[in-house]
DNA sequence: AATTGGGGCAACCGCGTGTGC
DNA sequence: GGCACACGCGGTTGCCCCAAT
């Protein structure tokens, strides 16, 4: 390539479609300017419409790339941090090359900024003699191997998921669900939750959100959002740093409220295990488009479970509070939740042995389809990122900072999905997501 | 001081996908 | 179904800066 940065034009299709001769290379700050101009009267999407209406001489998509990129508001600049390198690592190893997913998982991060950085670590590692994955990966991959595929089913997920596990921890994989979510009753938004799935030794499951925003009183109004039978949730024997629930399965985990589960199957009961908020952290920032993949993928699946027949309505025993199946006794996982959480239980069985898949999966994807959650924020409509801004009415103070705020809103004119009245949050289910990268 | 090579970064390109007609 | 269009993603290219030689 060979941007001209002296305002070289060139011709394009496009360009000559329009009789317009577009420039290419570098952005000036006058037409930044004129950029961040444009999208705050019009909002996002549209791209091509830039060149016409606001007299910018560059294509859409070069427009689209600009803003994205470097206009954006609450973009991070600077050098990624200790943590953000890990969860590369790590998101790399589970899904590959795909920038746009990880860039959904690191707020305020481009997957143009990923991909550089990664490629830039590739060049040196390979330069070091050094294997693209620390050790502790246990899915390295070749440098031109072709990328794993995405964990994109729940089931391939659980099956890429079980080396030998030789602790008692059995958490075993993290969904970062980075959007916000909004409790109904109170209001309030929770950024970036991670929801993460558990394993007992007993063959219980959880799934955690940690958040600290997410206190025990708080907790019961999210998880019920939407349902029309609420769960009954109670303070949980085990303690968590964040709030959590689990499907209850074995003796080693007690036994609380029992209320039936919307799409449960007929004649199972769910036992839910609430657990305090002890610690945890607010992430920072949050996106209309930062939705995990594998939460979206999940859920996709969920669905596509509820609606298959199910052979034998009997081995779905995950849910059953009452007795202890063989075939719930989950032996997956290949890593220790860092919090020091831990369960109490029996000891770990050998890996695979008495292991149904399917089972966990529809019970636990039967109850995340249950799951409630509201439209996320376009991302520049958040403060700074530093705090979780509360919504009372759309009357944030964060987002009242934001000069046009509501002009900004029209960002879903792109996604086809239109930004639900900020008045309304928690009105949505966790299948009126917009679009999930 | 000049050259070279690597790192960081920005931008473009090709292609796939979704949507509306 | 075919087509055009808009959009977004991933791959690639090229410029700039800086340290090493």
């Amino acid at each position: 390539m060979a941007p001209d940065v002296s305002g070289g034009l060139r011709n394009s299709s496009s360009a000559v479609k329009s009789r317009h001769v577009l420039k290419k290379g570098p952005w000036t700050t006058s037409e930044d300017m004129m950029l961040v101009d444009y999208v705050r009267k019009h909002g996002e999407g549209n791209w091509n419409a830039v060149q016409r209406n606001s007299g910018l001489m560059r294509c859409g998509k070069s427009c689209r790339l600009r803003w994205a990129n470097h206009l954006r508001p609450n973009l991070k600049k600077g050098a990624f941090t200790a943590d953000e390198e890990q969860l590369i690592v790590d998101l790399h190893a589970k899904i590959g090359n795909k920038w746009a997913r990880m860039a959904a998982q690191l707020p305020g991060r481009t997957d143009n900024e990923i991909k550089n950085y990664w490629n830039t670590r590739l060049k040196r590692r390979h330069r070091a003699g050094l294997p693209i994955y620390p050790q502790e990966h246990h899915q390295e991959q070749p440098v031109n191997s072709p990328p794993p595929p995405p964990s994109s089913s729940f089931s391939s997920l659980l099956a890429s998921s079980h080396p030998p596990n030789p602790n008692p921890l059995n958490f075993f994989d993290t969904f970062n669900y980075q959007s916000s979510i909004i409790n109904p009753s109170h209001k309030t938004q929770y950024l970036n939750p991670q929801l993460k799935l558990y394993r007992g030794n007993n063959g219980s499951l959880a799934l955690s959100l940690n958040n600290s925003s997410f206190s025990s009183p708080v907790a019961p109004a999210f998880f019920n959002q939407g349902l029309e039978n609420p769960l009954s949730l109670t303070p949980s024997l085990f303690q968590y740093n964040s709030v959590g629930f689990g499907i209850n399965s074995g003796p080693g985990m007690g036994v609380l409220g029992l209320p039936s589960i919307q799409s449960s199957p007929a004649g199972s009961s769910s036992e839910v295990v609430m657990a305090n908020s002890s610690d945890g952290e607010v992430e920072p920032g949050f996106s209309r488009r930062n939705n995990s993949g594998l939460l979206e993928d999940l859920l996709e699946e969920s669905q596509a479970l509820a609606c298959a027949e199910k052979p034998d309505e009997d081995t779905f025993i995950a849910v059953d509070g009452n007795h202890v199946h063989e075939k719930a006794a989950f032996e997956f996982g290949h890593g220790n939740d860092n919090s020091g959480n831990n369960y109490e239980g029996k000891e770990a069985k050998a890996p695979g042995e008495g292991v149904n898949i399917t089972a966990m999966d529809d019970d636990l994807l039967n109850l995340l389809d249950n799951f409630p959650l509201s439209v996320p924020i376009p991302d520049w409509d958040e403060g700074n990122g530093s705090e979780a801004p509360i919504l009372t009415n759309g009357t944030n103070d964060a987002i009242e900072s934001q000069p046009n705020a509501s002009q900004y809103n029209p960002v879903a004119a792109s996604s086809g999905t239109t930004n639900q009245d900020w008045n309304n949050f928690g009105s949505c289910l966790w299948n009126n997501m917009p679009s999930i990268y």
